[in-house]
DNA sequence: TTAATAGTGTCTTTGAGACATTATACT
DNA sequence: AGTATAATGTCTCAAAGACACTATTAA
């Protein structure tokens, strides 16, 4: 339940400050599509511990004093909301926002219990993070150099950050990570949430490409173009076409903007699916 | 990112202490399905806020002192496991145990910012809840006489506890309640979890009787019966049979244990699962 | 002219679902 | 006997995937 435990002695002895408090913070795992490659935005920190890791973008939960010194408190989506602009720079408008999970094993932040809650999000391409202001420390970082390992478990390969410079993802955000890349190939499956990563209109193609990104799988063309078009509001024509054929030839392409279906049926299911399903 | 934030300044004037706290609770949907209804456990809160009402079981994290005043710090789910095994007693041994999702709006707690860690868990038929012990105050009640509406909002209907008492979940239980069924009824499409519900060794018969009580669907015997063999790894046969027929007749029928899946392929996809696609 | 791409057509196989059928066991 | 259930068989339709093909555009 929440608040007080069932007997009356308990409420009576409760100081919450009398106990060793627990911290709350949000963290974010902010996907994107950039050269062809998932990438996830990333800081670097600053302060010890683990100053010059790699770390998720991300802050305390505690209530807000604005300019009047008037307090108020922030859901926990507007304060992953908040973060995520605040370290990435005000132009990432992410499209797409949910929550992932919350990590609370002791120890995972060698100074006092931790609780995080994290968020993953997702935007479409995105303008290099912006030096110079307060996302002079945020990069975005193709999820490939990471070297996740599938559990997201221990991690033995690290960021190059610069030349010779190597670390590994803060505390568990490597596990963090993974939870958040795998959330995302099993979204794409049963929502239309594929859309989130482009900036509309768009092409089929430019859908196919997001699906090829981020599960890393090649799509036949063709049938992909068909399955998209068969599902009921997964997109909608705009009865437009591109300007010109792609960069290497080919007819002009139709374009489309995100229909209204919440879900894809039937959905559209990862050629290799199959295989993880047993041990 | 984890603790700290970006500035020294920040750092060097930080003190947990120093900020109003915020309290972190695990609350728990467990489930279980008892005379042909899908069960949830609650507890009646014995103290304000909200005393009389029911609630999900749960309660603060925080260091366990032992008998020899050492501290131990749980994992967020050994706390979820340990709540649910003080409140409904030990004979409830939970098959499956995951996490749902966290609830951290301003407000949700009047007392002070309560961010919950809700957890899900499913268990197979039990006796009733033990009265006399620590889970005296704890009962099963049918999911569907708690009215909820699809999206977990403002209840309008109650739980009847005894003749002419009646009472809405407290705080936002009643969402997080809504959350977990429906956790449960997807999970049940992509996953052997329709399993922990039953003991071992069940029938097929068994099994459907789960899917059409949480999914609150009638299913075709006999096509289910193919369907449930025809996915690998989902069921294994013991090789035996039932003792005697069924209550009303008709012959006895195979028994079978959980099978080495983890993923159901293909997926056993509701009947109506189209219609909420689309707003 | 060559190559690459958008979009469509066709065929095969798999699976879902409706329905029928047989055998078994309870009343 | 009559009825309910377990388990299997058959048929139809939808959908996935492999492959072919045409039309269009860039280099």
């Amino acid at each position: 339940m929440d608040g007080i435990g069932d007997s009356e002695s308990f409420l009576a002895a409760y100081d919450p400050r009398a106990y060793d408090p627990i911290a709350v913070t949000v963290d974010v795992v902010a996907l994107t599509i950039r050269d062809a490659q998932l990438q996830v935005l990333l800081v670097r920190r600053g302060e010890q511990p683990q100053a010059g890791s790699w770390a998720l973008p991300g802050g305390f939960v505690r209530p807000l004093i604005g300019p009047d010194g008037e307090r108020t408190e922030e859901d926990l989506a507007q304060t992953a909301a908040r973060e995520l602009a605040e370290e990435a720079g005000p132009q990432l408008r992410a499209t797409h926002l949910e929550q992932l999970g919350s990590y609370g094993t002791p120890g995972r932040d060698p100074r006092m219990r931790v609780v995080s809650v994290a968020y993953l999000a997702f935007a479409p391409e995105m303008p290099e993070a912006t030096p110079g202001t307060d996302a002079a420390d945020a990069q975005w970082v193709p999820v490939s150099a990471l070297g996740l390992s599938p559990t997201g478990g221990p991690v033995t390969r690290s960021v190059t950050q610069r030349p010779g410079t190597t670390r590994p993802l803060a505390f568990d955000h490597a596990q963090i990570l993974a939870a958040g890349v795998e959330r995302a190939r099993a979204k794409l499956e049963y929502t239309p949430l594929a859309t989130a990563f482009v900036r509309e209109p768009f092409t089929i193609s430019d859908l196919r490409e997001v699906y090829e990104t981020v599960w890393a799988e090649k799509l036949h063309a063709g049938n992909f173009h068909r399955k998209v078009l068969s599902v009921p509001g997964f997109v909608e024509s705009t009865g437009d076409q591109t300007e010109s054929g792609g960069p290497r030839g080919g007819p002009r392409a139709k374009l489309y903007r995100r229909g209204d279906a919440t879900l894809l049926h039937p959905a559209l299911l990862r050629p290799t699916s199959e295989e993880a399903a047993r041990p």
